[in-house]
DNA sequence: TAGCCCGTGCCAAACGTTTGGCAATTGCAC
DNA sequence: GTGCAATTGCCAAACGTTTGGCACGGGCTA
């Protein structure tokens, strides 16, 4: 008695505690705390349960509210792969947002998996979580989602679309990134470009290289295909290209775009290799602006996506139907922007380079 | 009648249902669906209600019995920062144990914020999670985390201890990793040799700084000693600390120890571009063993540590503590090992070297 | 054939909230 | 001083599940 925090042991106060406490009935409690039902309670009883509610370190039990109202003020977003760099500031983002509107966000990893997926979503709607923003979706998915959006849970992506089914989502503009990467190194110069491709039926991989290739198009100048593509977008992948494009009888380009930053330091490292200097003998540009890379010589000219701010507009959108949840809201697609390092310079004077072997 | 899915729109499907379709009372399905039950319902009606369950795509509903059960088969694992790739395997090997045994693991982010910590342990509390793994404890945080485990759920500690309590942990032998890089040089000849240390107050940082400093001893060979350290271990860091080495008047140490890759490489430019090759002049090894650096030029021999594990390990402690709360379970130090690579070789001939500026 | 016990299924009370409805109280106008 | 409305607080039913207890019936033993 009259000790600090008197309460003591594992036990959980609750709603009756905090109403026998004030000397009320315990219904008066709850719409003494609940901010919506001001109106039930007279201004001085409301402030002195508040008080006792604080003083007795009373919390809420979200899982008999959540049974009750049939929603548990979370949200979940799942992602492919935690591990993925690109990944973490987008949640953090997506914190950001939830957290001042009172919703938890809490995260759950599929590894690419989609009966992982499955199993998850699952359970969260077992756990009656409020929304899902997605940024795992792979093609098969969308017979796994329509279930969900079915019962009636708000489902957002970011980052990537899912085929197959429609559902509001925030994108980056690949579209622009391989259109800013064409327009720098033509910007400086180059009239002979070319890109080490990232899987085709990776839709922001296509649309990196189709900004590309339209861009060099619209200048008039040239563009070195090859053919081939990068399964992974390591930088394996990228020595494998760079490679092909070193080796090939054609004349060279002196600008090349890698769909990907870890395919541009492994084509980097093989043409250095091979006793070409970059960016005097040509300029490479890259794509995510991953972390750690900054440090490399020469350091990497690449694309970078609005990442958090990707996180944060996905989870407006969610806040935006769960409060009006009458109509649909509109998907964005986010502008990367270009960031310049030393990989990428002026154009070598107009003579054909011959690889020193 | 008759048709696939005949369930539909966004209502869900409850014990009550399943009853009504199998003929039973709902608190027979309850049972016949619980496996801990099982003897309380007959062979065949609980085939038979199993089976209408499956076809109805019953799944029991989590918060309701959270509710009653008073525990949602649910474990947080909470992290500082998603953005380290040291934290991804160990969420992938916490997920591997807790799914077969039935749990959904849920991730969270402090951002190394201990007010943070302190509203993501207040929402998991009140949304009844069953157990908590936390990565992510800082000094100040025994306070926070004496709250929850006086209310009784049980906290474990994967990768970093807190100090200040007692908690059962799952930890990496950094004593370990330091004398493994010291043994590793040692045994290339080295006889000088160097640490770039980080920050003195991390006790993980200064463990590896105590187990290489006691090998060398242990061998009779020299430690130049650096007396800064590194505030956050960055490539900036290691420039800075590997600067100090250089500029010393004393005999160069030969063997380089960073405290972080991200150190070795930031110190492994510096000296390259001050002259000195490695690993023909001097051998350096780092920490982590971080993705995306294999494809350095010359690649980082490092420490690894055996993350998925700590994460498996992690979360059998948390099933054990569950399964039998009576007795806390002793606490881990898992070993790491050692991956040779480029960055380190025979120690030079024994002639004091100087730096060409 | 009577008595017991066990196997089986139903009832109903919880778990901690929210919330519509109603009763009690107050303040006001007449 | 009475009637009325408005204000405030209490009751109780729900949310979907678990689970102790009880009733019923059938098979066994005596």
């Amino acid at each position: 008695m009259g000790g600090r925090d008197a309460r003591q042991g594992r036990t959980t106060v609750t709603l009756e505690d905090v109403a026998r406490a004030a000397g009320v009935h315990y219904s008066t409690v709850s719409r003494a705390l609940d901010p919506t039902a001001v109106r039930r309670v007279s201004v001085d009883t409301r402030k002195h349960i508040q008080s006792v509610a604080k003083k007795m370190g009373y919390q809420p039990d979200m899982v008999a509210t959540g049974l009750k109202r049939g929603r548990t003020q979370t949200v979940a977003a799942i992602v492919a792969d935690l591990g993925n760099p690109s990944i973490a500031p987008v949640l953090r983002g997506i914190a950001s947002r939830l957290e001042p509107a009172g919703f938890m966000s809490l995260f759950a990893e599929t590894q690419d998996d989609s009966s992982r997926l499955e199993r998850i979503l699952n359970h969260l709607l077992s756990r009656r979580v409020d929304a899902i923003i997605l940024t795992a979706g792979r093609v098969g998915d969308s017979r796994i989602l329509r279930r969900f959006v079915g019962r009636g849970i708000p489902v957002v992506l970011a980052l990537q679309g899912v085929p197959g089914i429609r559902l509001p989502s925030c994108t980056n503009d690949d579209l622009l990134g391989g259109t800013l990467a064409a327009q720098h190194l033509l910007g400086l110069g180059h009239r002979r470009l070319a890109q080490l491709r990232g899987r085709a039926d990776v839709q922001s991989l296509s649309q990196r290289a189709k900004g590309f290739s339209k861009a060099i198009a619209a200048a008039g100048a040239t563009e070195v295909i090859i053919p081939s593509t990068a399964p992974l977008g390591t930088a394996d992948d990228g020595r494998r290209l760079m490679r092909v494009v070193l080796e090939s009888k054609r004349a060279q380009p002196t600008g090349v775009f890698a769909h990907h930053d870890l395919m541009a330091l492994g084509a980097l490292t093989l043409a250095e290799e091979r006793g070409l200097n970059c960016p005097r003998d040509f300029s490479i540009i890259g794509y995510h602006d991953l972390p750690n890379l900054e440090r490399l010589v020469p350091a990497l000219t690449t694309i970078r996506q609005p990442l958090e701010e990707a996180g944060r507009a996905a989870s407006d959108m969610v806040l935006h139907i769960l409060n009006s949840p009458s109509r649909q809201p509109r998907s964005h697609r986010l502008a990367p922007t270009l960031v310049v390092r030393q990989s990428t310079g002026p154009a070598p004077e107009p003579v054909i380079q011959t690889v020193r072997k």
